[in-house]
DNA sequence: GTTAGCACTCATCTCATGCGAGTGCTAATA
DNA sequence: TATTAGCACTCGCATGAGATGAGTGCTAAC
């Protein structure tokens, strides 16, 4: 167990080195008067923190930097909540001012105004579309074999998919498909579309359309191929202006991970509710040894719609970004709630 | 006028400084069996060239690099053109084989095969979506005050807006609306939309419609706004590997412009004939002064879709992305015509 | 328990030095 | 007259030796 003047230090130092990113030396800490002790004290105590693995030493003469551990505990036990400046309030009030009625158009905004607010940078994940439910389903012929599929869901997204139309379908057994398809599939969540298609609606289409085999053989691969959640950011590059990126290597590794959507998932733990914190190395990804990722969650009416997230150097202001992302997190499900009208039947 | 002799032997240092990026001295030229000269005469011809403007030294005692205007006659007077090997005609023709039906998975996938052969970054702007013809139009109403509009094209793409409905709007306006939209903008580019709705739309729905202008001054708006061409890369982030952007700043800026849409746009003059090349600052960017850019065009039939653009160091491979970008513009653009079956009326 | 003092460590900066690749010029050569 | 060999010179760069200074650990005094 750590005494108070321990936590009292380790806070200090970890405070000082978020601010100057530089190794905190024991004069540095005496100087400030809330550490009311001498370089010398200090330096037992910093000794006593090395030794449980909270600091560490870049060399052997220079000032201790924290560790991992030492950051998981700083988060743990020593951030004390913020209240959000009135300026901060006022930058992401003007997000939701303007009553913009696209969801994406919210979700890219909150993106931009998060990573203006914190210098660092955000990834939103949209809203998952899966979890959508269909509103309507269309066909559209372009010409005499080929067409495009569309669905159209509650929350007013659009997926389309092009197929190939069999030959010889008439474009009454296209307005039947579409009815048929229209009868059975407004109210499924678009990721029971499928199960929907091969069980119950086959059998109807089955009897009803001749060619059907050919028709879902190109129509079934186009509508159930995955639809991928989408990905906004807001300050890619930002985090390039940091010291702990001017390794041309790390940058490198960084950038290209921003750009490999199927990476950027992993970086989210699905379902979580609430601020999750990872440190540096708790990221399983090898280029983010040196970034800490803290998550949270929006939601639509009950039902979480979608993630947010701030990277950052290990030594971000966590404080800030904690209290930023909490507030975000809310006001933007609270708006998407607007503009979605709360769960729909 | 230079002799033919200074015409090798700029050519060779071109080629030579392409290859190894260090600036080429004359007894390193006088090896090659090219050059049957010895180092002293080569110095005093490349002197002479220096004198000329075509060569430059990094410092007095330095080996010659071409400086822009050397490029330029590099790649206006001495640039041969190569018959692509087998093996990249391998290459280029997998993209097509798969007859992906989707043009956007094909630009997609030509654009990464550019980037693996060239080693380079390509950038492929998708079909300027406002020289397509609607096909059809239609709107899905998801509660009692808003509606999505959705305007399919003869290419298949699909674009959507959400709008806010006015109130008291019956189910019977909006089937009027739409039968009325789908009379008049059938056929007409996305373009011209705007125009048609202002002037002869206006006047046939003001007669059916009676909640017209609020309808209008809501839907209007939704429906002009501007369409983005998309933007399609391949290898990001290759560029970064080569030593002229080992600089730290001019990465950053690289990848930040690429990040701009808005500035990728100016990469490309519009509507150009065939094989475009921009070397170091003839690129209006700042950021872009170390490097060139090949850009090409593709066409759908008659009409030009949209434009492809390879972009590396200034000291790039001319002939070999040259070469690669004639060959891969001229099968996308058979492609595409292919999936779109030429033009429609 | 706390602090002052002191020897020690180590990264970093600066400066001198030497090396080598490459040049320009001049004189010799074909 | 065009080409080439020879040579002095330039300059970037790598190397290594101090000097500097921030910071530590340890010991002894308060």
């Amino acid at each position: 167990m750590l005494t108070n003047r321990q936590l009292l230090i380790l806070q200090v130092t970890v405070d000082e080195f978020i601010q100057f990113a530089q190794p905190v030396g024991s004069r540095q800490l005496s100087k400030k008067k809330e550490v009311p002790f001498s370089p010398a004290t200090i330096r037992n105590e910093m000794a006593d923190l090395e030794e449980l693995g909270y600091l560490e030493k870049t060399h052997t003469s220079s000032g201790r930097i924290p560790s991992e551990k030492g950051y998981r505990f700083y988060v743990d036990h020593l951030l004390i909540p913020q209240l959000a400046t009135t300026e901060d309030m006022k930058q992401i009030q003007s997000v939701f001012k303007e009553r913009i009625s696209e969801t994406e158009k919210v979700i890219q905004k909150t993106a931009m105004i998060l990573s203006e607010l914190t210098s660092y940078t955000s990834i939103l994940l949209g809203p998952d579309v899966r979890k959508h439910r269909v509103k309507r389903f269309s066909i559209v012929p372009l010409s005499s074999d080929s067409a495009v599929a569309i669905i159209i869901t509650d929350s007013g997204h659009v997926e389309n998919r092009l197929f190939q139309l069999p030959e010889g379908l008439t474009t009454s057994d296209i307005e039947k498909t579409v009815n048929i398809l229209n009868e059975q599939l407004v109210g499924v969540h678009l990721h029971d579309i499928q199960r929907v298609l091969e069980k119950e609606t086959a059998v109807l289409l089955k009897r009803h359309i001749g060619r059907y085999g050919e028709l879902m053989s190109s129509f079934g691969v186009a509508i159930s191929s995955p639809q991928e959640e989408k990905v906004f950011y807001g300050g890619k590059t930002k985090l390039l202006h940091y010291p702990e990126f001017s390794d041309l290597h790390k940058a490198q590794g960084l950038i290209t991970m921003m750009d490999q959507a199927n990476q950027i998932s992993k970086l989210f733990s699905p379902n979580q509710v609430g601020i999750h914190i990872r440190i540096g190395s708790e990221n399983t990804l090898l280029e983010m040894e040196d970034c800490s990722v803290i998550t949270a969650s929006y939601t639509v009416g009950e039902e979480q719609m979608g993630s947010i997230a701030i990277i950052g150097p290990t030594r971000m202001d966590y404080r800030r970004v904690v209290t930023l992302l909490d507030l975000m997190s809310g006001d933007l499900s609270r708006e998407l709630t607007r503009i979605l009208g709360g769960p729909r039947s």
